[in-house]
DNA sequence: TTGATTAAGTGTAATGTAAACACTTATATT
DNA sequence: AATATAAGTGTTTACATTACACTTAATCAA
């Protein structure tokens, strides 16, 4: 006789982030079917049987975004028992990164309205998405200062400022100039393109990742 | 017309690491019954529909240990296609810290030989699990420097040479005497107990957690 | 009982890292 | 031509980490 395990639905769900206005935003949706009909929601779906976890993710993503190639990494895998009102749900959690202009999600979708919202204060969020985002932003607070996350929030070319900003944004406070320049500088991810960003001020230096792709533990 | 999800196998995989005969090591079982009959593997197994996901670690780990109230926290979720030669698993892994002394497997139960095994070299392992028991080993190092997670590898009361010893064996090189001892009571995690253990030698002072069942993140 | 062995216990000086701090420069605007 | 704006640039101080050697109290053996 042999043992027949039960069979769970698994998902993803992914919190996508960006900085935007300002602050740091994150991707939702509105939810166009029950459960929770109308309610804000993360991006994300149930994952096929021959369909590797990230390929779900990335392939969600990209059906509610059209966004590719982005960063993404696994938080957590959620399962407690309720989570989902209609049968027991395991959902294993990605965090993602994307610079604000990659993505300007078209208000309608397939899925309902797709939309950035600040991370404070979140709308109503459906099921434990709430407590996905706020795990998602420890870990990105955390990230922020062991590798060198930030630089996936930026375009290909960035002033030391905008990287700057990045960490004073998602840290919350201010950081001085020039310690700031000495230290990003040394990480040594960074080099100059040679071409300056003009404005009603002295021009800024354009720089660029050594490896775009890379992200990197510096401790 | 209603979507209906796919259903997966889910199971948990336990990383249960103790430090004996001075180096690390990992519990496994033999496999009594197929795919990998007779191989090693990691103690885990299929996660019931209305079991919460580390509860079921918890319940296979004293099933298959007598083990009880100990360290456990998750790790990362594997769910490649083909790990699992009968079906699409997927597996959230979890890693789990005890003092040696706390067990002494017997040769023989239920689910096979259950044994602790040196990470260097480990044998050969059914599924995935030489690869989760690495990350498993790449959390635990990390955590060393940044949590007091090194204590639940050590009985009710030690000495500081005791919890010296974990942090040399999992880094794998010495440490300055005195500025190990003046880093550690720094932490304000441990109270003399105001006995001694003796031996050959100066009888040293036992020390116990202020808070046992906390692991705090130090910075 | 005495000497040898073993691990416990203890402080200071040197080095390296992080933090504080203010003015000059180059563009756009009026 | 004057003003406004953000870019760019070094040095000093404080703090944290590292390097380093001898004394002490027990057990064991002669």
């Amino acid at each position: 006789m042999a043992y027949e395990p039960p069979r769970i639905a698994v998902t993803t769900d992914i919190v996508l982030f960006t900085i935007r206005e300002g602050v740091l935003q994150v991707l939702l949706l509105r939810r166009a079917i029950p459960p929770f009909i109308n309610v804000w929601a993360l991006p994300g779906g149930f994952v096929e049987l021959h369909e590797a976890l990230e390929d779900n993710a990335r392939r969600k993503l990209h059906e509610e975004t059209g966004l590719d190639n982005i960063y993404l990494e696994q938080l957590y895998t959620f399962g407690a028992l309720g989570r989902d009102p209609r049968e027991r749900v395991v959902s294993v959690a990605y965090v993602a990164l994307t610079p604000a202009d990659d993505l300007h999600p078209e208000a309608e979708t397939r899925a309902g309205t797709v939309a950035w919202h600040r991370v404070d204060p979140l709308p109503a969020l459906a099921f434990d998405h709430a407590e996905i985002i706020a795990m998602a932003r420890q870990r990105l607070v955390a990230k922020l200062d062991y590798s060198t996350i930030a630089f996936q929030f930026l375009p290909p070319q960035f002033t030391l400022s905008d990287v700057q900003d990045i960490y004073e944004i998602i840290q919350g406070q201010p950081m001085d100039k020039r310690n700031f320049r000495k230290w990003v500088l040394a990480l040594d991810d960074l080099e100059e393109t040679g071409d300056y960003r003009t404005g009603h001020h002295r021009p800024a230096m354009l720089y660029r990742l050594k490896n775009p792709d890379l992200v990197r533990i510096t401790k």
